[in-house]
DNA sequence: CATCTGATGTGCT
DNA sequence: GCACATCAGATGA
């Protein structure tokens, strides 16, 4: 068993949880009317839980089909976060010298990544901050997930992201709630434990079907962020996000023209 | 809007 | 030792 580096002590977590009960029949306040009629939509349709074989595909393929998709996140209480994927980008191991299966290199921080598709490979970086990422089919690839639309649980979202900041900061807004990958490893309570963790069967974790799926003139492809100087793997386009959506962390301008 | 800085600790050379 | 798939706050335009 890995130990959890967090300072945040699990306890913490729950006191937090317990001090805001899910009330799954009423509305959530901190929707506005135009989000809160966007998930009226989705509660109505049945949903269902991605299956392995959705994973199995090479990595750029899946980063583009994850766009979308439902990231669901279950808590020790019972209550459901979920969020909408809106930006991805490719890690495609061996060759890709901004991955950190670069060369092939299998390490014990990146074991996942070499793991069967729909794994979770959940780093720590920075000393203070998580990644979450989910393998795809190919030795070392994955797809970091870089942003989520919050679609349920945002007064918990809010809690587990400002837990971290100072008591005075002022609420965030909706869209600054998982605009991040350490962002959305916060607000979904993503942290080391769920490294290695398979999406496809984990009681905790998984991914929920969307049905329309993302037309490819609705994808930006642009340069990875934060990966330094990887040669020419620093500007390939292996970022992708939907055009025009208000919650991807970074938008390319000349990448959408 | 753009750019800078400090926080923070682990993995890897 | 040092780089690091980041974030929040501050500063200047």
């Amino acid at each position: 068993m890995e130990e959890i580096p967090t300072k945040r002590p699990r306890v913490e977590l729950l006191n937090d949880v317990h001090s805001h009960p899910a009330k799954s029949n009423e509305k959530d306040e901190t929707y506005s009317e135009e989000q809160y009629s966007s998930m009226s939509k989705y509660f109505q349709k049945s949903v269902r839980r991605l299956k392995s074989d959705f994973y199995e595909q090479p990595c750029i393929t899946l980063a583009k089909n994850l766009l979308g998709q439902i990231l669901v996140r279950k808590l020790p209480d019972g209550t459901e976060l979920r969020g909408r994927i809106v930006e991805t980008e490719s890690y495609l191991g061996g060759e890709d010298q901004a991955s950190h299966s670069r060369g092939g290199k299998q390490t014990e921080r990146n074991m996942a990544m070499f793991m069967k598709p729909g794994t979770m490979y959940v780093y720590q970086i920075y000393g203070m901050y998580f990644c979450m990422n989910i393998s795809s089919q190919g030795d070392g690839a994955a797809v970091l997930l870089r942003s989520l639309e919050p679609l349920e649980g945002l007064h918990h979202m809010q809690t587990f992201r400002r837990n971290l900041r100072k008591s005075n900061s002022k609420p965030l807004k909706n869209k600054d709630l998982c605009n991040g990958p350490s962002k959305l490893c916060q607000a979904m309570v993503l942290d080391k434990s769920f490294d290695r963790r398979d999406l496809v069967t984990d009681p905790m974790a998984w991914l929920e079907e969307e049905e329309n799926k993302i037309a490819d003139k609705d994808i930006v492809s642009c340069e990875r962020v934060g990966i330094g100087n990887a040669g020419v793997w620093t500007s390939k386009p292996l970022r992708f996000y939907i055009r025009g959506n208000i919650y991807v962390s970074i938008r390319d301008k000349t990448a959408e023209a």
